[in-house]
DNA sequence: CATGAATGAGAATTCATTCAT
DNA sequence: AATGAATGAATTCTCATTCAT
């Protein structure tokens, strides 16, 4: 039991933090709450994490960590640029369909100001954002007009978030049941729009 | 002075509720920090709003008050389809800039659990994605075919905000300047980015 | 209506104040409250009655300008003794029927400590015990017996209120119905129960 | 003094919250005069009580547990009616002697609209009439006879509570010290007054 | 007389954190 | 490693009262 459930611990107020923080905001959330959430004690969180502060940066550094691969390895010179972007598509959506709280709560914190966590936010945005730059190049979009760039890579994290940012509401106004064949089709969908899109602006 | 600030003192205090909000989000701003930023007395926010939440609901449907009109008007019969979507895109861009940190609050504040905001945020969402269904439907989908529809409203929204939300990491990546040019440029790229995309999703 | 109602706003006031102070203490009532149960405007309370106190000071004089007088008048020469007490007895439970509130707030904020009332109270309940006194006496009691007057009088107070105090509970429990009848069967039962009693005193 | 102060900090709470409730009610006393009164942290109050009505409830019940007893004992077939009859009151008289601000508290708080001991409050009393009125059985009261049971219950408590009650200004009307000579006398006075007066109501 | 706004003090409660054990 | 108690600051909200109109 001890050492097993002490290694539980540590991660289960973070499993508990991710599933609170995403629901109800960093600030929104009170360590009793998330200490009763993961069935440890008060002091642990301090003990473990310094405090809630530490608590989002793990999170957020394990987030990237995880989120990060998937560009990298979406960039395959053997693939044809459409197979790598619908390739790409599908990685992230099944990404945010298994970490679904965890994706919402980095992206809703992203702009909000909590100081200490500021330093790891910008790094590790900086970090996504040339990965997606450098993708976007590969599918014949000029690097060098930084409009278009700014306009495709947020467009594209946010579009394929917004499925999820809205879910609870969505789903009651279209009816549309979210299993495994619908984000099939949505994965079909969000990748025709853009390659539509990108298509349509490079002239 | 005297006849002014009084009746000043409501919008003060939802001018200063609007700002911080958007910048901590909800749970993060305490009462003592709007009343001071509004420069009107603690009690002042019990007085007019009924306490904090009471805040946040008038700000969320002063938002939509403003905001569904503009999807309203964007249903004009006397114009192509295209000159309906540009024209609308123009106008939320616009209001955007205008209202930026009112969207960006309303926008962030959606999906977090404050539960008495519950019923007003599921009832204007609503009404706002009807809008743009039937928005859509002008450009030629089908509304029968639920999953687009999904994909397609939430997909507008969040793109579009997308520049904003991002703003402060996207500038200093991209070195672009948000001015006037800067945001006519956007308004064409999102606009020929979704125009040929809808294109390509009618195959 | 502008001096009818005006009139009557400094009496419902007092009326909603008796009703709400007996049913949750001094303390426990808001002069918004007080304001919103009477329909008049705040600042109506300070105009009337210099503040909260003022109304509890006002109740706590008009109470006993209209008990008093029961125990003057009970004290009637020409009646045997029981006779008085019976027609005393009578006076009280029917004051206390027609004035519920006033007399639980009364006797239920005597003990407390308001220290702007305090005079009132023990120069009010002096006269009350004085009459109390001179009443036991044509009983047969020797008034010189302190120790017996100290009993005698509390007690008949409190058993005549005890009824009315406790009501809401007694009556969940005996299941008797606080009609005409009832009352009536009251009064013989408490005057029989002291009659009895203080003639055992007497040896 | 580290160990056994802790372990008194819930019971501090509970004493000086006694004190201060019965000498100014309910709503009238802070939590912080409490914390300060105790000489506990502020914020133990809601540690230990989540609360301020936490701490009525648990006096409520507290008192209940020792005074119920009281009307459990006196219930002894052994003994004569009459017998039995004097050593309750003397308990009782005991017993709020020594507990007198607790006694006063609950008596005074009892009727009060304080919605979350409304529960307690019912079911306590009702234990308590129970067993006055097995008791007043005993005393050759028919039970069935629910009207004179509705009377001599709360009669009998308030008789004697009216003592304590009014002890302030009773005093100093009428003089008498409440030593232990006092109570003697005053046991012998209300037991020969309720046993006379309930021989009356028997005819 | 009457009103709505305003005030500042104080209410109860909750917070993240610390500490002795 | 883990706990329960404790802390003091900060939280939101309510209070009785005042004032200009």
């Amino acid at each position: 039991m001890a050492e097993k459930d002490r290694k539980d611990a540590r991660q289960r107020i973070l499993d508990a933090s991710v599933s609170l923080f995403s629901r109800k905001g960093f600030a929104g959330v009170g360590v009793r709450e998330i200490a009763n959430e993961a069935g440890v004690n008060l002091a642990m969180i301090s003990y473990y994490f310094n405090g809630k502060t530490g608590i989002l940066k793990e999170i957020i550094e394990q987030f990237f960590n995880l989120y990060l691969p998937i560009f990298i390895d979406a960039d395959d010179p053997g693939k044809t640029p459409e197979a790598c972007f619908r390739h790409l598509i599908r990685k992230i959506v099944h990404f945010i369909r298994e970490n679904t709280d965890l994706f919402l709560l980095v992206y809703n914190e992203i702009p909000l100001d909590v100081p200490e966590v500021a330093e790891i936010k910008s790094r590790r945005i900086g970090e996504l954002l040339e990965r997606i730059g450098s993708l976007m190049m590969r599918f014949g979009l000029d690097p060098a007009d930084r409009a278009i760039m700014a306009v495709i890579g947020p467009t594209l994290i946010s579009a394929t978030l917004a499925q999820f940012r809205l879910r609870p509401v969505m789903h009651k106004i279209f009816q549309v049941k979210p299993d495994e064949k619908y984000y099939e089709h949505y994965v079909d969908t969000i990748c025709t729009l853009f390659l539509s899109g990108v298509a349509g602006l490079r002239k």
